[in-house]
DNA sequence: ATTGTTCCCGCAAATCATTGCAACAATGGG
DNA sequence: CCCATTGTTGCAATGATTTGCGGGAACAAT
């Protein structure tokens, strides 16, 4: 039915569980191409298992990304979460202004990275990696 | 009595007004050699002002951040604030793990932010950014 | 299928930060 | 120095996420 076995796998190699709440909030950020907000990933869940608390929700979305599975993306004061791809990596640039996303190849930090680690025996989490800032449309714009 | 006339000034040429309440952050913010939580900016200028509530401490917080006076530090999940230093300007690293700082020369991020800059139309906000990650400390040591 | 161990979940409460609103107070003009 | 304007504040409510806890469920071994 699901194509999840690798994230089935991972999760109980690690000694986890599998549950009909993580297989559904598992579902539905696999079924998006995009990122998903919390707040929709529980609305989501709901239609299959009403009684799913918010909290559980939370919870099974800092799991997958702890053993990652999904990767979140920072966007205004909430959190989006997107299905970790190994082919397509990548990291998001997010304006502060307008929330627009912009992905960013992993080129771009794999030196910086690099250096962190050598230097300062520091290592990024890129891969929950959001860069903040302002996109060109919002520049212009006065805003307060 | 206090040496934050540029602050100050850089308020009023911009149409807020200086009120104690803000006077009272911004001593305590500068008072510090590093940064500070916001909830420990409310229990000083408490000291000061018992009135004071936590909502115009944030509020001034970023207020002060907006025009440039402060530097937000995002430590595990909560909002730390140090003045800014133009002639010290430097990112953080912070551990999610043990919460542990680092400092970051900005010139590790220079040729960073001005590639997003022109490539992408993207101004990163560089100023407020914290870098997390795993220290070496906690890289070795089994965490959940 | 039954049992036991251990993890997981729902619930409620707590934490951290933001926001709406009416009263208030800091500036600029007279 | 007083008044009007308008930004600012305290208060309370809201939003977003996390955490403590006890009952319940998943898995492994029997």
């Amino acid at each position: 039915m699901s194509g999840h076995e690798s994230a089935i796998d991972r999760l109980r190699t690690q000694g986890y569980r599998m549950t009909p709440q993580r297989l559904s909030v598992l579902d539905i950020v696999a079924s998006r191409s995009g990122h998903v907000g919390a707040d929709e990933v529980w609305n989501r869940v709901k239609m299959q298992h009403p009684y799913v608390d918010l909290a559980t929700v939370y919870r099974t979305l800092q799991l997958l990304k702890r053993i990652g599975v999904v990767t979140e993306v920072v966007i205004g004061n909430k959190l989006h979460f997107e299905l970790t791809d190994q082919h397509n990596r990548h990291h998001h640039m997010v304006c502060s202004h307008c929330d627009a996303v912009q992905t960013l190849s992993p080129a771009y930090l794999d030196e910086l990275s690099q250096r962190l680690r050598v230097e300062f025996g520091f290592t990024p989490d890129l891969e929950n990696f959001t860069i903040g800032g302002t996109c060109d449309k919002c520049a212009g714009v006065p805003q307060q």
